[in-house]
RNA sequence: CGGGAUGUGGCGCAGCUUGGUAGCGCACUCGCUUUGGGAGCGAGGGGUCGCAGGUUCAAAUCCUGUCAUCCCGACCA
């Protein structure tokens, strides 16, 4: 494939490489200025690069520094970059993988806007649901827009505004656009912008069945994309967040710098985001404790001081076995709120994070309001006997089990609280704290947590928006048909971020063959036209070139720049070119060797 | 939103304590030399020192305010 030609019937307009001087830069004004001209190597002698020697002060993860550095990207404003030629370039074989894949899926590519009306989001909820996340402005006439942070809405309109008989289904759309969100902290160059590229595509199915295989081909759509990318990543079992539904799984790059801890078990293959760990719940067991009773407990406001002063009074306890009580205040999107108690063992804290996805779209705060609620008592609070407020309990709280926990007075704990007997829960919550060797939920075996980042997201809304928007088809008996939705996610600029962040050494970026800018890096040490010649004939083995033909670099500046570049092939024409050698350097092992000039199209082919 | 730090040419930094009219390395331009792993010598161009007030004969430097950026945490996909 000639990737650098964007029409198949074009070629190329530029003069051979082989007219222009040894100089590189002899031919001034006019097509051949372009360093990369249909069809021929990108030259480095006239590609808008400028590479830096030295890192950023401000970039710290690998991804960034590396894409600053070698002249991909360029930071426009917090959390928003500027793709150079050759980062350009790099996204375009990106997309093409992507546009590939997809098209294999029967899936149809659109463009839609990404200045969205309020009055769509109104409908769907999310104007308000999605909080200080979303870009807000206003037209001059004052009428409200949103920048879109994704498309569910739009794209259940358009299908809506075309489509309306069972023989129309069923369908799959997608996109690569610009998505927004106004992140509180942009962070990690491309890993977490406020713009940022996506691909976004949306299934259209008539029954669950055709639901079920839509979303299949898509997930097996995203595996093909993603080996194609070099992309090492776990597929794990997720909570769908703000865009709603049920069937969810995130596909997460193994990398240090992930902000998405997720939970894996090497015995049976169970892989799920943190937030959506299942605590394996303990049978209901007999009451074995003796009656509930209060004890004494001044100053042990902590678990720790708890742990120690029951120890001081005879009875030995591990933190495990007291029961914590944490108080939130949960506000609902329509504003109403009210205080929640969540009940975890003492040796747990409560996850956020873990808590708000059981709870979405509800928001939740640390309660401080504490002056209403007499009868919670900061530091000893307890489950027995507590009226007017809502208690859930972790899933390890199950009847028959016995706590030690507070007494609902200052400076007093009870011990042997037994659940079902001294107190009842309002129901069972997933909040607690995941650990390294918690037990599997589906084998029991030790789980294990990896980082990750977060390059695609795909699940199954169902009706979530089809039923806000009234998304109907009649079907061969004339009855009306609720349409059922997919919803798939790749965060583009994400997954080249993470690239990098698996691909790069000391020295510089390794890309994969399949997305490289260039395949091959020719360095002209001297020999400017015969590299170009050789670029040329490369170039025409089908092979995406680029050739470092600047004058007046020495050979460290190239061989470190080459490096830096990451093209998957670097090959020096040097001082042996006129025996018929040149150097060929895998960059991801270093190995070099001499090949000869006859047989280096069909090394690098291979 | 809490904590920490920083704003001085395109990039990385020094100068600020003790005010005196801006400097180093890289990059860039020109010349000569050099030419297989970030070359040498010489000559150059480029900065209202984040912004606004104030103190002072004089402010990058001192004072006040403000804005911005980065990092950690919290939160968010």
């Amino acid at each position: 494939m000639r990737a650098h030609a964007n029409s198949p019937g074009m070629t190329s307009i530029t003069a051979p490489a082989r007219a222009v001087g040894p100089a590189g830069n002899s031919v001034a004004g006019g097509p051949g200025t372009s360093p990369y001209s249909l069809g021929m190597a990108i030259r480095m002698s006239t590609l808008f690069l400028r590479t830096l020697r030295e890192d950023p002060a401000d970039a710290e993860v690998p991804s960034h520094r590396l894409l600053l550095r070698g002249g991909y990207i360029r930071r426009s404003s917090p959390g928003v970059y500027s793709w150079l030629p050759l980062g350009r370039l790099l996204l375009d074989q990106v997309n093409r993988v992507i546009r590939e894949e997809m098209a294999a899926t029967g899936a149809q590519e659109v463009s839609l806007p990404s200045l969205l009306p309020r009055d769509v989001f109104d409908e769907s909820g999310r104007w308000t649901e999605y909080g200080e996340e979303m870009f807000r402005l206003r037209d001059r006439r004052g009428g409200d827009y949103l920048l879109g942070p994704t498309h569910e809405e739009m794209f259940t309109l358009l299908v809506k505004d075309l489509y309306s008989s069972y023989r129309d289904y069923p369908v799959t759309l997608f996109q690569i656009g610009t998505k927004f969100r106004d992140e509180k902290r942009p962070r990690a160059g491309l890993l977490r912008g406020r713009e940022f590229l996506m691909k976004d595509a949306y299934s259209f199915d008539l029954t669950r069945e055709g639901l079920d295989a839509s979303y299949a081909a898509q997930r097996a759509a995203y595996i093909r994309v993603f080996a194609r990318l070099g992309l090492t990543y776990e597929i794990v079992t997720a909570v769908s967040g703000p865009m709603g539904g049920s069937a969810s799984e995130e596909f997460l790059a193994r990398a240090a710098v992930g902000e998405d801890t997720y939970a894996g078990c090497s015995a049976c293959g169970y892989a799920a985001n943190v937030e959506a760990v299942v605590t394996p719940a303990p049978a209901a067991q007999p009451v074995t404790a003796p009656a509930m009773t209060v004890v004494d407990t001044p100053d042990t406001p902590t678990i720790e001081s708890l742990v120690k002063v029951i120890g001081e009074l005879g009875r030995d306890i591990t933190a495990a076995q007291t029961l914590k009580n944490v108080v939130f205040f949960v506000r609902e999107p329509d504003g109403t709120g009210a205080p929640l108690i969540v009940g975890v063992p003492g040796d747990r804290d409560v996850d956020q994070k873990r808590l708000e996805a059981v709870l979405y779209p509800a928001t939740v705060s640390i309660f401080e309001d504490f002056a209403a609620y007499p009868q919670l008592v900061p530091g000893y609070i307890g489950p027995q006997g507590l009226e007017g407020v809502r208690y859930l309990a972790d899933p390890r709280v199950t009847d028959g089990t016995a706590w030690v926990t507070g007494a609902n007075a200052e400076g007093k704990h009870a011990l042997d609280v037994v659940c079902g007997r001294d107190f009842t829960p309002d129901g069972t919550i997933e909040a607690a704290t995941v650990r390294e060797g918690d037990p599997c939920p589906g084998c029991g075996n030790g789980l294990s947590m990896e980082r990750g980042i977060e390059i695609a997201h795909i699940f199954q809304l169902g009706t979530r928006y089809t039923d806000v928007y009234g998304l109907d088809a009649l079907d061969a008996s004339g009855e009306l048909t609720r349409i059922l939705m997919g919803s798939y996610g790749i965060g583009v600029s994400r997954a080249i971020a993470s690239i990098a962040e698996q691909h790069h050494d000391e020295h510089g970026l390794m890309w994969p063959a399949e997305i490289a800018p260039a395949q091959v890096h020719v360095v002209a040490l001297g020999n400017v036209d015969a590299a170009l010649d050789l670029a040329a004939s490369l170039e025409s083995a089908g092979l995406r070139v680029m050739v470092d033909d600047r004058a007046g670099i020495s050979a460290g500046v190239r061989f470190a720049d080459a490096d830096l570049l990451g093209a998957p092939h670097i090959v020096v024409v040097g001082r042996r070119y006129p025996d018929g050698y040149v150097e060929l350097k895998t960059r991801a092992t270093g190995n070099r060797e001499d090949v000869q000039l006859d047989a280096l199209t069909s090394r690098l082919a291979r």
